[in-house]
Parts: structure tokens; C-alpha cells; sequence
DNA sequence: CTGTGACTTTAAGTCCGTG
DNA sequence: ACACGGACTTAAAGTCACA
């Protein structure tokens, strides 16, 4: 079902939940705003490393962030 | 708690349970052989995209091998 | 506060081989 | 059937100015 392509709103769901900017997201996992950005458009095709330093700034884990992600693509795939 | 670091061994898991080769994982998902051998071994950093044709590849996606990959963790943190 | 294009540097991913 | 290495090509990491 493709889960890589609802990562990106995953993690700006969880950012959001949080209250936290992307500048404010970005700099607690040590990566640039607009590389957060790219991410949660999902016009970037994050490495492992990255997308659990995302997760870590997040407070959360990546099982975590794909199960967000299949709630999100079980909505949008009507 | 570090998922990444168990997304090899849980991509091993589930290609032992279906009792393919890497060979034959790596032709499933159109990936270099030796580069499946890199990632089981946590040698290689994958791509979000390759970690979803590796998902493709084994009839699963990416929520399902997380949670192997937690359980993996939950046994070896012990 | 966020999206985007353009860019340089670094590492992903391939292809040849070995034991 | 798998681990591992060297050399190579391609794409991601990482950064910036501007809308």
C-alpha cells in the first residue's frame, strides 16, 4: 500500500499534535527547516538515519510514525 | 529506542520466514544483492523508497516490519 | 512560519569480484 | 547461499536566498 508516500504527513501529524513548528522540529533533530519541509511534502526520499532522528525529535518511534501513516493513507485511499 | 538499528534483522525475519534467498529477495525488489546483504546487517543506511520496494518485496509493508523490528528490540535490550 | 529552486558535498546504490 | 571489498555512478544530505 505504499506507506513511504504518507511518512511525510505522518510526521507533520505528529509535529503538529506537538505544537511545534517545523524550525522548532528541525532543530531538535539537528537537520535544516527546509530539509523538514521536503520531508512532510514528500519531495525527499529520507535515509533510515534521518528519518529516526526525526522520529527521536518527535518523541516517538517509527513503528509508531507508520502506524500514523497507515491511519492517514487508509483515509486518503478511500 | 533506536527502531533503525533492528530494521535489518527484522527485514531477515521475515524473508527467513518465507524462506526466500537474499538473491531472491533482492530480484523481488529489483535491488543489488549485495545491498540487501548490507542492509540485514545494519552495514547500509536505506532509502524511505528502497525500504518500501524491500516491504513490496517480502508482501508486507513498512508498519509491519517496524513492529517486527520493535520486538526484536523489546528481546535484545534486555 | 513555510514552500521552492538551485546548488555543492557526501553517501546511497550498482557492478565487478573474492573466500 | 552469504559476507565482504573496491571502484564506480547516481541520488540524498545539507545549505541558502527568496517568495
Amino acid at each position: 500500500m505504499n506507506l513511504a508516500h504518507f511518512f511525510g504527513p505522518a510526521v507533520r501529524k505528529h509535529r503538529e499534535s506537538l505544537r511545534l513548528s517545523q524550525e522548532e522540529l528541525a532543530d531538535r533533530a539537528g537537520i535544516d527547516r527546509t530539509y523538514i519541509s521536503g520531508v512532510e511534502r514528500g519531495a525527499r526520499n529520507p535515509t533510515l538515519e534521518v528519518m529516526q532522528r526525526i522520529a527521536n525529535a518527535l518523541g516517538s518511534d517509527l513503528d509508531v510514525i507508520f502506524s500514523t501513516a497507515r491511519e492517514i493513507g487508509a483515509i486518503k485511499d478511500n
